[in-house]
DNA sequence: ATCCAGGACCACT
DNA sequence: AGTGGTCATGGA
């Protein structure tokens, strides 16, 4: 089953490797990857993108299917230069924007993205993902791709709510594991509906997130961003620390943790965290 | 070896 | 409000 998605401005490889979704594969000249329960691959093409999913993408034989769930997820139907001209036109955005065109955010989700940044404190991204991997392929869903290979989709909340936090140790997670197992008991019991969350404000949807152990300002504000759709969370890590100083802040002596927080509030506009993936995939893939 | 990684939390100031 | 130590684990 393929299908073509008309899209300018879609930078796959800069998408898909700015480290906002931990669980593509590079395969060939395209990614690999399970998204709603099903194995995908992604190419660029000229003039947009091509999926290869397999199994009942479509609904009527013959038809060209129903591929919302892709839709949904690489927000392919978001105008990307309406977004950009709400960013604040300063020297530091012009150029990360121009390093990085193309650059897209995904809506992942939101129950993956939590418990993927849940696993990403104080983790480089290959280890994020190995420990993920690791996480799927001991807990999740058998996918099967179209060559016949056998992919995983990340365990959901009530697989891992059962699951001891010595097991979640040997994938890994040290000392983040009782805090993926907490979330995944909160979420399987329904005390906290993240689906739900995506409809309330965004300081309830935040302060809910951090009444999770293990999880503060800046892992609340990547589940905010990359699953539940808040366009204004604006994740602070050690990269976006060092953009901001770096380009915002050259000359200062001590840049306070709220003098940051209180500029990336104010300064960025509805889109900030827009704004935020491009400092961060800029300053991350610029040797210093 | 030493430092650091898409941090959070706790104990002190 | 701001700083420092601690928590696992492995890459560079």
């Amino acid at each position: 089953m393929i299908h073509r998605f008309p899209v300018a401005d879609y930078d796959l490889a800069a998408t898909l490797e700015c480290g906002q979704d931990f669980r593509w594969d590079r395969r060939g000249g395209g990614w690999e990857g399970v998204v709603s329960g099903r194995w995908v691959r992604l190419e660029p093409v000229p003039g947009g993108i091509r999926a290869t999913a397999l199994g009942d993408c479509g609904r009527a034989p013959g038809s060209d299917g129903d591929w919302e769930w892709l839709t949904r997820y690489l927000r392919t139907d978001e105008d990307l230069a309406a977004i950009l001209s709400t960013f604040p036109d300063d020297p530091p955005l012009r150029e990360a924007v121009a390093a990085c065109r193309g650059l897209r955010l995904v809506r992942q989700d939101p129950w993956e993205c939590l418990a993927g940044f849940i696993c990403s404190s104080t983790k480089q991204i290959v280890q994020i993902r190995q420990i993920l991997r690791l996480l799927a392929a001991r807990w999740g869903k058998p996918v099967r791709a179209a060559d016949g290979s056998v992919w995983h989709a990340l365990p959901r909340a009530e697989v891992l709510a059962g699951v001891s936090e010595g097991d979640l140790r040997a994938c890994k997670l040290g000392f983040r594991a009782p805090y993926l197992r907490a979330a995944a008991e909160r979420v399987a019991a329904g005390h906290l509906d993240l689906d739900a969350l995506a409809r309330r404000p965004l300081p309830e949807a935040r302060a809910a997130l951090e009444a999770l152990p293990g999880v503060g300002r800046k892992i609340a504000d990547c589940v905010l961003l990359f699953g539940l759709g808040f366009p204004a969370a604006f994740p602070v890590d050690v990269w976006v620390r060092r953009a901001l100083r770096e380009l915002y802040f050259p000359r200062a002596r001590r840049l306070t943790p709220r003098r940051i927080l209180r500029f990336s509030e104010t300064h960025f506009g509805p889109h900030a965290g827009y704004a935020q993936q491009y400092l961060f995939h800029y300053r991350r893939t610029r040797p210093d």
